[in-house]
DNA sequence: CATATATTTGAATAATTGTTCAAATGTATT
DNA sequence: AATACATTTGAACAATTATTCAAATATATG
């Protein structure tokens, strides 16, 4: 076998512990659902945008104005918080408006914003 | 220039807009903070030790254990929450034992947790 | 229909990152 | 001292990703 090498030796230091907290483990599929979701938000452009669309709901074009990035980065961007469901949009004419999808994002920020400046 | 290429024709097209979302942001020091921590919880590896280590205090040979990958690895990941104040640790003899640095990290993972199950 | 503007999309590139491997460090035990 | 085991560390590699550029859509207007 080649764990060998990097796994411990005594396999079970704390049996007892390790059962435990592998019990309260999550549903792994909701784990990977939580890092994706993290991943989006773990970069300040999108981060700005979240920002900025819990304030006012805005198109593409007044959020790259916002922050000061090409239209095209920003459409990338809403993409892929779309398709997490993260933002929604509406369309009128030319423009489409993005807005928050629902409070649950606003929550999430909030509290990491306390964390990093307490 | 080369910015008018990409940056839209009428600069600003809902420049009231604009101006009350830029006056909500927070500080970009701020935001560029929260974005790394977004990251390192970004990482299905990380998010299951701090879930794992949200129930019990474990040393680093249960998380590799636990998580079923290399202490190297978990050790790789350990020092990046160490970094940002998401895990502390208390030496005894041989071994190292992690636990949550505070209830915020809790919180963030719990909001998210009711974003995806919802 | 042709033009103008807003948005989307796909490909390419540069940068970041998770894991592995090998070696080093720290701490007990014999 | 020497051995054993837990942990850390640094370098290397493969994979992921943010941005840019160019081109394609979509919608209004002359």
């Amino acid at each position: 076998m080649n764990d060998q090498i990097e796994i411990c030796k005594s396999d079970t230091i704390h049996p007892d512990a390790i059962e435990r907290a592998y019990k309260s483990l999550p549903e792994i599929v909701h784990i990977y659902d939580m890092a994706e979701i993290f991943k989006i938000l773990g970069d300040p452009s999108r981060l700005r945008i979240l920002l900025a669309l819990a304030k006012e709901e805005l198109c593409v074009c007044d959020l790259a104005t916002l922050i000061n990035t090409s239209v095209s980065s920003v459409s990338h961007h809403l993409r892929l918080m779309k398709g997490l469901k993260l933002v929604k949009f509406r369309k009128e004419g030319k423009l489409v408006y993005y807005s928050l999808a629902d409070e649950h994002v606003e929550s999430i920020i909030a509290e990491t914003m306390d964390h990093v400046t307490e």
